[in-house]
DNA sequence: TATTGTTATACTCTATAACTATA
DNA sequence: TATAGTTATAGAGTATAACAATA
């Protein structure tokens, strides 16, 4: 099968980005977190105290749906929630979430490691500015 | 709100993929095509001929599901089946397929086109070979 | 035995609309 | 007025299992 579209900077980049999610989700599958899972916990570790909204909005994620995601957080023990004034609510780790996340880092960044040990070295320190400038520049 | 995730080269590839995906989705919109409709299209244009199933390994659709996809492009006027043998249906474009695709392609060609521009210029010609490696190291 | 095309179905992810309460 | 949290729901997209017919 002649593969036309495997030059195009588009679908190459869809693909790769589909490899990618796909294999790191099987990784993290061993530690009963999603992706967005364990972007969610970086995010709340990070910024302590910070609403279900301002992560959402980081993450796209619709507020709507951060509902069931932080939902799922809490009930495993991972993030709790604490009142900043009437209606909203300050996100954080607990201990166990700590440790979950202190997990799930070390999957994500040995991952990445392999990631990049994947491309030639000439053409290595290139994907980040570009990726950023493909993010960005839309 | 610290981003962490920012310069995770896996994180920064899906937002990158995303991004881009969703401003061509919306490009194609215009002529009533899905991106995976598209690339159907071009492959059945880049070889005539073949097989559904053959078409869903090469873009990694499952066999079920190129059914109702096929099926939209046959009511559309754009593909068309002839009989290989008993079991196997070969697939063509049609006059009109041809023609559709002739504007997707130009779409196509000035979005990726339009991609790569962002890229300041020392990163751009790293970033084929780049993602290229990410796909297939897997 | 393996493959093609197909049907039916379930599951995940995401999007939208609406509502309440508070800033 | 705008924002936070929530509920309910709809729509894509994708995955799985099963089947008949053919190679």
């Amino acid at each position: 099968m002649d593969d036309t579209l495997r030059d195009k900077p588009g679908y190459l980049l869809r693909r790769a980005a589909s490899a990618a999610t796909a294999e790191l989700a099987g990784k993290l599958d061993h530690l009963g977190l999603r992706q967005v899972d364990a972007s969610v916990l970086i995010l709340i570790d990070s910024n302590p105290l910070s609403t279900a909204s301002a992560i959402g909005r980081t993450l796209d994620i619709q507020r709507a749906n951060m509902v069931p995601l932080l939902k799922r957080l809490e009930d495993a023990g991972w993030v709790e929630r604490s009142p900043i004034d009437g209606k909203s609510q300050g996100l954080n780790l607990t201990p166990a979430g700590s440790a979950k996340l202190a997990e799930a880092m070390a999957v994500i960044e040995s991952f990445e490691a392999s990631l990049l040990a994947r491309i030639p070295a000439e053409h290595r320190d290139h994907l980040l500015p570009a990726l950023h400038a493909l993010w960005n520049g839309g």
